[in-house]
DNA sequence: TAACTATATACCTGTATGCGCATATACAGG
DNA sequence: CCTGTATATGCGCATACAGGTATATAGTTA
């Protein structure tokens, strides 16, 4: 039951809600998570080490840089809720404007220079990495 | 984007899952929850109004009881809330046992008189009322 | 080792909530 | 109207967060 109300209280916010959306399509790291919802870096931070800790993302190091992608989507409710999310997040116009700025800093070069694909085809799978100097 | 966010508020404590978890049965009054959760009164009271004030729960007065129920399940993004609230409990031990005992303490005639039918059969139609002395 | 980049954390403040207790409100029946 | 039942609300307290600013940490590169 705790899981479950940890999962709730992380999706509990837009802060959060927002990330988790452009995580949807695959692993990504902080800066471009920050650039996408024009916050503090300390403010992404920290949603994501609460998005952390509920047991909804994962981080990966790389170099001096993170990446925070979702966790497990293979798995029964985490993946259900992932898939309900991905569904409800549609209505949401704020949402579909944060992908298209994310989409275009990534085009413009941004961290992440890795693959932009859809939930779908993201499927648990480790996304492509990018590391650049 | 503020109601997905609502929703989830709802959703992010113990108390609100337990009693959404047996208002997937079916419409119930306040005293029938307060029983099976073994909490206060106005606690009881309050979390309705939470759930109420989400907008996942409507009620209903019929004399000096108020009977809550969920909300709407046709519509779109609530309807699959509800379903994968639904699915998500199967796992719940706890709530497993909250349905036990309110369906005995139904059978043993309490307040809720009325029917005590699954989820996919409440589909939103006002639930059977009973109105007991 | 020093300088620099990307992230995380500590501290502070305001707001939201959760809970118990007491009390108010709403309805039903003498 | 007075009493009793069912439910809601006000109050006080403790805790959880969210956000900003400043600072610490980890890793990279010269």
């Amino acid at each position: 039951m705790k899981e479950l109300e940890q999962y709730f209280k992380a999706l509990a916010d837009t802060n959060r809600l927002r990330i988790l959306n452009l995580l949807l399509h695959g692993e990504l790291c902080v800066c471009d998570i920050q650039y996408v919802l024009e916050a503090t870096q300390p403010n992404v931070s920290r949603h994501l080490s609460y998005l952390k800790n509920s047991g909804l993302v994962l981080d990966r190091r790389d170099g001096y840089r993170i990446f925070y992608r979702l966790a497990d989507p293979k798995q029964g409710t985490k993946k259900r809720l992932f898939e309900f999310l991905q569904d409800a997040y549609k209505n949401e116009e704020q949402l579909q404007a944060d992908k298209k700025r994310l989409k275009e800093a990534i085009d413009a070069g941004s961290c992440t220079l890795g693959e932009w694909k859809p939930y779908s085809a993201v499927g648990g799978t480790k996304s492509v990495q990018a590391s650049r100097t």
